[in-house]
DNA sequence: GCATATATGTCGACAGTCGAAATGTAGACA
DNA sequence: TGTCTACATTTCGACTGTCGACATATATGC
């Protein structure tokens, strides 16, 4: 069956991932929550997704985790941004402005160019 | 080696290609060249993209083709939008909407939601 | 004792993109 | 004639990343 919806695209994840982190320090968990919280259930991050992306993040060298007691009292893994993270941040979110433009100007042109 | 920015997201390339046929007819030579022209380089489908994806869109039942012979004199397999296919890239292009836009709330957000 | 929310980890299936290479024709130019 | 470039399609294998599902475990409230 194919999907009714998309998802969430590839190459996205990321950037959603190293914006969240910007805000400060944070585990897994607490990030699926929020993008679903500031979206409106327009993303929701599946753990399939989530842990991967953090995983493959870390081992760029773009974040870096602690283990950490939370308010919770359970053990989490705390990420944080690097110094390469926050450079990638930037590259990836202007990358992404240029993608949504580049496809602004597809959807808005009404006929075939010459 | 990672790839320095992204080429092409995963799913925007149907959106793409439905867009361009709802100009009118046309063959994945000329869609390529539109897409590059009107971004001004920002998408380059390569064919090893474009074509496999022509297909999928047919398969699906969103385009059909017929094989005629271009203004330069070669053959050429023209493709045009189908019924469905042109409701597929209306609900495509709401989709794309929404995702541009939560990926916007989390983009502009400065601090974690409560 | 049980359900629920919190929290992480891992697997296999799958889709879709990419680069590269192959094929062929038309037209231009020398 | 030969060669070059632009046009045009096809196919392949490698690779990446997402997804659903399942497993595990603890704290809290009822």
């Amino acid at each position: 069956m194919a999907r009714t919806t998309l998802d969430l695209l590839q190459g996205t994840l990321d950037l959603l991932v190293l914006k969240t982190l910007s805000w400060g320090p944070a585990h897994g968990y607490a990030i699926a929550r929020w993008t679903q919280q500031l979206t409106g259930d327009v993303f929701k991050l599946g753990q399939g997704s989530l842990y991967p992306a953090l995983y493959r993040l870390e081992e760029r060298g773009w974040i870096e985790s602690e283990w950490r007691l939370s308010d919770t009292n359970r053990r989490t893994k705390v990420y944080r941004l690097t110094l390469t993270g926050r450079a990638q941040l930037k590259a990836e979110t202007a990358a992404w402005s240029q993608f949504v433009e580049a496809m602004g100007k597809i959807l808005r042109a009404t006929s075939q160019p010459a």
